[in-house]
DNA sequence: AATAACACCTGTGTGC
DNA sequence: TGCACACAGGTGTTAT
């Protein structure tokens, strides 16, 4: 589901819901995520929530004692609801707050996570490693040029590389992509300082679009009041094969790439 | 070191 | 209707 206009989205939702509540419970129905989930999460409990970050796709539910390191993978959601609603399948965490409110996650495929960490954070084996936030100045053509330089794979998968820059998923890659006119498969170390220019400022773009319509929903994703996201009425390629160009005309190309499926248009993209 | 393939898991849609 | 199969928004791990 979540990329990170996605993730963003839900941090922007439940955050208001958690800061300065005290957690009264967290309850895991199942707890065979991506990995076990942490049995040191009950450390949280009793604890303040004092701030909910975001680092590449993963939200960071802070408190005096430690946090909770979350991961949507790729069917996860969080939403706020009241605290004696009744679970459905899939809802695998539930984080019970003071102001009768719960936190709960559901996750049908359990590609997500729900670790425990002390703070700070650094050196994290999942954090330490990740490349710059797209939506940073850290992450600009100079930058760019020097972490492709030499790189012959393919540039959508150098984009949704999460040492190279992170947050940047399937739907995302391949709709900057289009909009910078450049080929998916293009070799990542071969692009010009000048394309890339054009394609992190498109990668920027992109994703600030997206969060200010509240993400894409393809299927389930919604935002925490349960709207959709409105962005999926803006993409170009995504999802649209054999469907015309939006700018000149030419079916939509599909391929794969990284066994993901890759939209183009073989005509403005080289 | 870099790249490519695989793994994890459930739900849904398609074609026979 | 049932079944087999492909595919889905991610990413750490393993193999090449």
């Amino acid at each position: 589901m979540p990329e990170l206009p996605e993730v963003e989205v839900t941090r922007l939702g439940v955050s208001p819901h958690l800061i300065g509540q005290s957690i009264e419970a967290i309850e895991v129905r199942q707890p065979q995520l991506r990995w076990p989930v942490s049995e040191q999460l009950q450390t949280l409990v009793g604890q303040v929530i004092t701030s909910v970050s975001r680092r590449a796709k993963y939200l960071i539910i802070e408190t005096a004692a430690g946090c909770a390191i979350v991961h949507l993978g790729m069917s996860g959601s969080l939403r706020i609801l009241p605290k004696d609603s009744p679970a459905e399948k899939h809802d695998h965490v539930d984080m019970t707050l003071s102001n009768g409110q719960v936190l709960r996650y559901r996750d049908p495929r359990r590609f997500g996570a729900w670790l425990y960490n002390e703070l700070p954070l650094e050196g994290h084996a999942l954090l330490e490693k990740l490349g710059p936030e797209p939506l940073t100045d850290d992450f600009n053509a100079h930058y760019l040029k020097a972490a492709l330089k030499g790189r012959s794979k393919a540039i959508k998968l150098a984009l949704m590389d999460n040492h190279i820059v992170v947050g940047v998923g399937n739907i995302y890659a391949n709709e900057a992509l289009f909009h910078s006119g450049i080929a998916p498969t293009r070799p990542a170390g071969q692009i010009s300082i000048k394309r890339l220019e054009t394609l992190v400022e498109q990668i920027k773009r992109v994703l600030a679009d997206a969060i200010k319509q509240g993400g894409t929903s393809l299927k389930d994703f919604t935002q925490s009041d349960g709207k959709p996201g409105y962005f999926v009425q803006q993409l170009s390629v995504y999802g649209k094969s054999q469907q015309p160009c939006p700018n000149c005309g030419r079916e939509i190309a599909t391929i794969k790439l990284g066994q993901r499926a890759t939209f183009y248009c073989s005509r403005c993209q080289r």
